[in-house]
DNA sequence: CACGCTGTACTATATCACTAATACACCTTT
DNA sequence: AAAGGTGTATTAGTGATATAGTACAGCGTG
């Protein structure tokens, strides 16, 4: 496994947890259904207690980032999309931090611009297609 | 003054104080060499502790938003850049996280690069300039 | 059913982050 | 020096975080 957590980082150990497995989720290491690891195997793993995976585990359920049965164990669940406007107001929260970082950074625009073509590049098959149904195979 | 804060947030007052403090700087709605409102003005102002004041404005201190100094006040600082290399590396971070989240909001590729493009053109003239230096009138 | 795996609940404890109240230290002006 | 403004240190109370230990609840298999 691939996880790994800093008990010092100031950072809480379940909220680094959190921020990994959703990166993991998103970047596609982690697939839809995909079974995860088990509380107690993970907090053998990463030498935590049980209940700080559960907390985790906990949380991301609450945000519909995997599905968890008691008994069964926790899978990754269904990307599921938000009402249109929520994701674009969100969406335009999510930009603006970012000018704000870039400010700070004295990124110049030029820069900035390139670096964001580059990403969404790297990004594009893993995010949603632009018009598409849910046909797998059209034939347009 | 436009400064608010909400205390069952969940978020800490002083980091809400900061992040809105870094956009008013960001956007310029506060200003190079600007005085900002006194640790217990502001605290008043925001029915919270002056200390609470203090741990933020400390803290956009040590990260070069603001310049203090006991029995002066507070003063924003000059923007600062730091090294290229870092640069490029907390930038690729936050493009990161926008990518993150992106797929996290179901956005698809092309709603993102177009929200992006709006954003930057409104942040344009906030952000550093190409390769430009510190002649005030070019005439070009 | 019995067993072994899942996640969850509960209590208790230790530590640390956050906030507040008070007192102190520094600078400028009078 | 005195006064009134600045930021800051000290102390204390409250709550979040993490741990440990134990017990409980649901699911699948033998």
């Amino acid at each position: 496994m691939w996880y790994y957590v800093d008990p010092q980082s100031g950072v809480p150990i379940y909220v680094q947890l959190k921020e990994q497995i959703k990166k993991a989720v998103a970047t596609g290491l982690l697939t839809e259904g995909e079974q995860m690891p088990s509380v107690r195997e993970l907090a053998l793993q990463l030498t935590i207690n049980p209940n700080t995976v559960s907390k985790a585990y906990q949380e991301l359920e609450r945000e519909g980032i995997i599905q968890t049965a008691r008994g069964l164990g926790s899978f990754v669940a269904k990307r599921q999309k938000g009402k249109e406007q929520e994701q674009k107001i969100a969406l335009d929260k999510a930009l603006e931090k970012l000018m704000i970082e870039a400010y700070q950074l004295s990124v110049d625009a030029d820069t900035l611009h390139n670096e964001f073509i580059d990403k969404l590049a790297a990004w594009k098959d893993r995010l949603v297609k632009g018009a598409q149904n849910n046909d797998s195979g059209n034939r347009t």
